[in-house]
DNA sequence: TCAAAAGTGTTATCCTTACACCCATGT
DNA sequence: ACATGGGTGTAAGGATAACACTTTTGA
C-alpha cells in the first residue's frame, strides 16, 4: 500500500469525505476519577474544591487527556490524580464515557467534551494526605441509598410521595401515547425503586439519580432542600454538595462498585493487608446496605476461600479478640465469580 | 460569575493553565460498534469492508464522533451503523473506551484517537439487507472461544503447548523478578485458559486474546496460522480474517455479552418475538457454550417467570411440535438479575 | 419404524437461611 | 456483672443437577 496511507484508516475505513468526518474539530477528551475509600465504616469519595462557574460545590478529580504526555488514557488519570489529590492510584476501571455537547450560547467556542470516566479504590491507610481534596461520605451526595439504618426516611418522606405525583401527572397529562411516558415513568419508577412490590436493587444507583432528576427532585437541587425544610421535622436534605454533571458519573461508579461486589474480589482493594472479619463486614455493608447476620457471613467469606486467618489476633474490639484474616489471592484461580456473594435484597 | 467563563470549567476546575491541558492538541473521538445476532444457531457480528492501510480483511462499522452533528455519542453511532451497514440498531450499551497513541513514524500528522465502543443486539429478522456489511462467525475470529463441541482442537492442539512454553521461557529468562513476568505469565495463564486445576470461565474472552497477543499468537496471526497448518491434521486456524485492533474490541464485547447473559435478560433482544424454549437454549448455547441440558433449563427459564407461552405451537421442529414463548417483560419488576442463571461451568 | 425433539416426573445434593448457644474481653 | 463483639453447631428450606421415562411428529 502506499505510504501515505494514514493510521487513522483502520479506524476509520468508510465514507471518510463526508462532513461529519473532518479531522478538523476539536474534540477535547476529559478524563474523571471517582476514587473511593471506606473510613470508619463510612463510603467516602474524593472530591476537589470547584473553580469553576457553577454553583457547584465541588468536582471530582479531573483533566484533560494529552495524548502527546501521556501513553494510555489510564496513565493520564493517573497524572491528574496526583496533581490535585497526591494519591497514588492502585488500580482504575472505566466505567463509561460520557459525551457533552457544546453550549448553545456560546457555539464554537468551546470545544465539545468526552469524558471518560473511572472508578479508583484506595485502602484507608493511603488517605492521610489527599492535596486539595477532601473526603466525603458519598451518602451525603445520594442520602437515599444508604439503608444500613433501615428505609432511609428521605424516601419514604419526600422522593416517594412527590415521585409518585410525579409519574401521576404524567398520567392524566398525555394519556394517549401510554407507552411513551406515562405508563414508562410509573414502570420505570417501579423498578428502579422497588415501589409496588419490586424489590430494591441497590445495583440500580444511576437510574434512581436519573429519574430524580428528570422529576426536579435532584439535579440543581435547590428546590428539594426547600421542600425538605419545609416538613418541619428532621428530614434529610437531598444532595447537600452539589457536584453537576459529576453526580452522574459518582452514581454509575457507586451502582458498578456494588454490582461488582458480589463476583469480584474487588472488595479487599479497600481493605488493609490485615483485617476482621467484622471490619470486612462493616464494609460491604458501608457500599450495599445491611445484609447477612454475622454468622453467615463470615462462613460465607471463610468458607467461601475468599480469606485466609493470618494467626494473629486483634485485641481492643469491643469484645473478644478477632483473629486477622488476608485476602486469599488464590481464590480468582480456584472459584469462578470469587466476590462476596451476598443476596440482593434483605437480610 | 464574569459571563465570559466558560462551560468546560466546571469539568476542568484545576490547573487550567498548565500546557498539559491545551485545548487546541487535536484529538479525534472514534465510535465503534460491535452488531451481534445469532443466525441459525450462530453467533454472527456484522463487519465492513476494510479500505485502509492494513492488512485487515475486514473492520467493525465505526466512524468519528462529530458533536457538530449528533447531540449524543449513541446518536453518532446510530448515524455510522446506519451509514455503513443501513442497520437501525435498537438498543446500544457502551462496553469500553480505547486510548490510541499517535503513529510514532508520523508525529504531528495523525490527530490521536480515542474509540468509544459499543455493543448492539440486533434479532435475526433484522438482518437481512446490511448494506456493504457482511455477517461473520465470532467464533471465526475466536476458535478457542467456541466450546459448543466439547473442547476445541486448536486449544489443546496449538494453544496450550506453545503458551505453556511461552511462560515456561519466561520463568528462565528472568527468574528473578519473580512477580514480574514469569510467575505473571504462568499464573495469569492459569487464570484465563483455566489451566492447571482451575476451571475455564468464558467471560475472559478479552483476557485470553490479550494472552495470546502477548504470545505471539494472535494479532498479526500470520505465524499462528502456518503453526497450525504444520500440524498436518486438520487443525482449526487462528483467526481467520484479521480485524486490527478491532479484534480486542470484539474481545471484549463478546465477554460482557456472556457476562450479562447471566443476570439481565439482554438474550431477549437477540431472540425473535416468539420462540420455543429450544430455540432459546441454542442461542444461548451459542453464546456461551454448552451448559444445561434441557429439562433443566426450561425448568429455569419458565418456571423463573422470564417467558411465557403464547398458545401457540410450532410444526416441523424436528420432532414433536413445540410450544411458543415469549418474553415476560414483567420479570424485571419482580426479579432482581433476571436473566438466565446458567452456572459457570460444565454441564 | 426410527430418529429427533418435546415434554413430565422424581430424587439426591448442595447451598443458603435462620436460629440457638457459648466464649473472651473491657468497663 | 454485663455489654459487645467473636465464634461454633445444627436443622429447615429452597434451588439445582442428574436421572429416567413418555409423547408426538417427520422422514
Amino acid at each position: 500500500m502506499a505510504p501515505e496511507v494514514r493510521e487513522i484508516d483502520h479506524v476509520l475505513p468508510a465514507r471518510a469525505a463526508l462532513p461529519a468526518a473532518r479531522a478538523e474539530e476539536p474534540i477535547s477528551v476529559g478524563l474523571s476519577a471517582v476514587i473511593v475509600s471506606v473510613l470508619g465504616d463510612e463510603p467516602m469519595v474524593a472530591v476537589v474544591p470547584n473553580r469553576g462557574a457553577h454553583a457547584h460545590d465541588a468536582a471530582l478529580p479531573c483533566g484533560r487527556f494529552s495524548p502527546r504526555q501521556h501513553k494510555t488514557l489510564e496513565a493520564g488519570l493517573r497524572f491528574w490524580v496526583r496533581q490535585q489529590t497526591g494519591i497514588e492510584l492502585g488500580v482504575a476501571r472505566q466505567i463509561c464515557t460520557l459525551g457533552e455537547s457544546p453550549q448553545e450560547e456560546f457555539p464554537g467556542q468551546d470545544p465539545a467534551v468526552v469524558s471518560v470516566c473511572y472508578l479508583a479504590p484506595v485502602r484507608p491507610e493511603h488517605c492521610g494526605e489527599a492535596g486539595d481534596a477532601t473526603w466525603q461520605s458519598w451518602y451525603a451526595y445520594f442520602p437515599w441509598e444508604d439503608w444500613r439504618r433501615g428505609k432511609p426516611q428521605c424516601l419514604s418522606e419526600v422522593i416517594e410521595p412527590r415521585l409518585e405525583a410525579w409519574a401521576a401527572i404524567a398520567l392524566e397529562d398525555c394519556a394517549d401515547n401510554a407507552d411513551h411516558d406515562g405508563l414508562e415513568r410509573s414502570r420505570r419508577l417501579r423498578i428502579a425503586f422497588g415501589r409496588d412490590g419490586a424489590t430494591w436493587d441497590e445495583e440500580k444507583v444511576l437510574e434512581r439519580y436519573e429519574l430524580l432528576c428528570e422529576a426536579g427532585l435532584a439535579g440543581d437541587g435547590a428546590e428539594v432542600i426547600q421542600q425538605a425544610r419545609s416538613v418541619g421535622r428532621l428530614v434529610p436534605t437531598l444532595t447537600h454538595p452539589v457536584l453537576g454533571d459529576h453526580a452522574r458519573v459518582l452514581a454509575s461508579a457507586i451502582g458498578e462498585l456494588r454490582r461488582c461486589l458480589k463476583c469480584e474480589p474487588i472488595i479487599f482493594q479497600l481493605m488493609p493487608e490485615v483485617f476482621t472479619l467484622f471490619e470486612l463486614q462493616k464494609t460491604v455493608e458501608a457500599i450495599l446496605g445491611p445484609h447477612l447476620h454475622k454468622q453467615n457471613f463470615r462462613r460465607l467469606v471463610e468458607s467461601g476461600g475468599l480469606v485466609e486467618p493470618t494467626g494473629e489476633h486483634r485485641l481492643r474490639t469491643g469484645g473478644r479478640p478477632a483473629r486477622l484474616y488476608r485476602f486469599r489471592r488464590d481464590v480468582v484461580l480456584e472459584r469462578l465469580a470469587p466476590g462476596v456473594r451476598v443476596k440482593a435484597g434483605r437480610g
